[in-house]
DNA sequence: CATAATCGGTTTATTTTGTAAACTGGTTTA
DNA sequence: TAAACCAGTTTACAAAATAAACCGATTATG
């Protein structure tokens, strides 16, 4: 029988736990796309980690990053896909039975 | 100006924030008291993994580790300080304040 | 018009965590 | 008295987060 318990930790995805991609998702679940540098900027993070946590989001599969040009400076547009949305709304689910009505 | 942006992910301890602390955390704020081994099994953690941690949270201060004889068996108990259950809260409300009324 | 600073990132290296495996010391059971 | 078990700790290893260094293009600056 599969645990229900109040207190089952296991349920949290880790990919999206970490704050910094925590951070990331939360921003594009509202925002439904977002510029590096936007990221950047409102998350309060360094270039090199926050390159590093959205690759890591892309080759999850939860983000996509598109790079074009804006005039001639280049651009990186992130979003989520159905999947990291999904995902994100699991993992939701899963911290609210976790730390409960307590939010 | 501090920051009071709702993308505020450097308010969230990260001594919390950690998957099986957190079920630490929360099992301690609602039973006051656990054991060592009652812990082990609700969270289904390792013993090794659960002790290192257990040991961050009191290097913290958050949590107090008290080991004692229960007949001629030993017995670790685990319960959060003062500063430990105001820690928790704050955690709960930067966690609440990011990922919002979602949950 | 060089050259220095800035933008928008990536890569690499270092540090910090998390997890697992192995070990310890005592206890019960066979 | 040996085998299995309980209650953990320590140590070693793997994965993650963060910081530092680097890169290529663009925009000021003397």
């Amino acid at each position: 029988m599969p645990s229900v318990s109040r207190f089952d930790i296991a349920k949290i995805d880790d990919l999206i736990h970490s704050r910094l991609r925590l951070g990331v998702m939360t921003y594009l679940a509202d925002a439904e796309v977002a510029d590096f540098t936007e990221l950047k900027a409102v998350l309060e993070v360094t270039q090199g980690n926050l390159s590093v946590q959205l690759r890591k989001l892309e080759d999850a599969g939860y983000v996509t990053i598109e790079k074009s040009f804006l005039g001639r400076k280049s651009r990186t547009q992130v979003r989520l896909t159905k999947d990291g949305r999904k995902a994100f709304a699991d993992y939701l689910k899963a911290l609210e039975s976790l730390v409960g009505r307590g939010m």
